[in-house]
DNA sequence: CGTGTGATTGAGATGGGTCAACCTCAGTGG
DNA sequence: CCACTGAGGTTGACCCATCTCAATCACACG
């Protein structure tokens, strides 16, 4: 398997049975029998371009939503125009989940760079869990995996300093490169500043100071939005470590 | 495990049929046939006691989790002891979805109340969704509820001000009752100064000071725990509103 | 009637918001 | 070739909301 990011046509209609992100995406662990049945069902876009939504605030759900390669921001926006980024997704991750419930998307998804989805309307969904065991079950697992980033969100907004939050974020990317096969300590940043800001809850003076702070601690290297990290462990300490510093040291083990 | 349910075994026994979750919880918009099968699976507990907990952080994830009556919060632990509320989950809310992701569970449940709490097992649910019809989906629904709560604290993060913050919180809270059909200006917040805080990222002294100013302003009257909104249009004002007054007065269709 | 936990209030310190100037760079056109 | 332009990004100075530290209060419980 190359791993040569070409826009094959032909590559892309074999579909999900040779899938780059198979362990990622909704098939994992399913038998190429079964598999054949769940590519007959999913429908494969050429790229977005950069900018494009791929559905808008209110529009009836009709489909998940999986990056196939690119990036994506989900935009809400909060009354009087204030938009909040809710998350940013990138190859073999879903998006716009938040619409399961009442059947409207709650926010609107943006292609951050030349990108490509696949989906899986809703409609054929619950007829083909059924017909492929195990589907449903890999399908509750990438939803999981949705809502666990959608904590670690949580977990950035969390934090005091924004330092941390940057921190915090960056490590989150690398790890999730890394787990795209990607370099974990080099990569750009396919967001603006404008909208690490609005996703951390920050204005954008802060988030371009933190990251001249990083740089000058030694953490990382920036230069507009190519980043490498150069201190990995060090950023995941900012990270998770100093929240409580002092205040509890007489506190590991058991209590 | 034996079932010596002491309570009113009766009463919790008619189960799905009859529940007052209905349109809440799973089994909305199935038919009484389907339900039964439903029924035939879905474990039932004898309340948990105030401070009693669920499951706990790394404990593999074995059912999904349905507050019957009560309610919860989950915490997840950050390093250091650093512990952030994930959410507050009332009858007919799920718990613990993350877990879905990896199989274990990333945080932990604790009841704030003395609670009851139904169960589906993940094995059989897999098996029930194929026998079921429509089950899935509305497993979607429910589960795509919670994410638009998570996706409603996300807003409240990442308001500015902690008056902001509060009033959002309040009014979600006031907005879930509602839908429960118990009053939706006057109720017992369950959870703790300190729990509020950490769901809000702030600290304790601000919640406070917050519901004293709410409160001085003629928003709301608090005494402990008990809460009564007395002016619910400018609470959601005080929510939705004044984040962004001006800034952006062009902003309609493509740039 | 003490004790302890949770909540409130006060006074001072500080991190990040705000406002504003400036920089960087790519694109454009003279 | 270079000056102009505009969007995105950086930096600086000031101010205020929240954090921090600390005292006090409220209330339930033994």
């Amino acid at each position: 398997m190359t791993q040569s990011v070409v826009f094959d046509l032909a590559k892309l209609r074999r579909s999900c049975t040779q899938c780059s992100l198979q362990t990622l995406c909704l098939p994992a662990g399913i038998d190429q029998h079964d598999l054949a049945q769940l590519d007959a069902i999913v429908h494969r876009r050429r790229p977005l371009a950069r900018g494009q939504r791929l559905f808008r605030i209110g529009a009836p759900m009709e489909a998940l939503h999986v990056v196939h390669d690119g990036a994506f921001k989900t935009v809400a926006l909060s009354d009087e125009g204030g938009e909040q980024i809710v998350g940013f997704h990138l190859a073999g991750e879903l998006m716009g989940l938040d619409a399961l419930g009442e059947g409207q998307h709650r926010c609107e998804a943006e292609a951050l760079v030349p990108s490509i989805v696949c989906e899986v309307p809703l409609d054929a969904l619950d007829e083909v869990c059924r017909a492929v065991p195990g589907l449903q079950t890999q399908l509750l697992r990438v939803i999981g995996r949705s809502i666990g980033r959608d904590q670690d969100h949580l977990a950035m907004l969390a934090r005091r300093q924004s330092q941390e939050r940057i921190a915090m974020f960056l490590h989150g990317l690398s790890e999730r490169y890394r787990q795209l096969g990607r370099s974990p300590i080099e990569f750009n940043l396919p967001m603006s500043r404008e909208d690490i800001a609005r996703y951390l809850g920050l204005v954008i003076e802060t988030v371009s100071r933190s990251f001249t702070r990083l740089q000058d601690d030694g953490l990382i290297k920036v230069r507009g939005r190519q980043l490498r990290i150069l201190d990995l462990p060090a950023l995941e300490t900012l990270a998770h470590g100093p929240s409580d510093p002092a205040p509890t040291p007489v506190r590991s083990g058991v209590a």
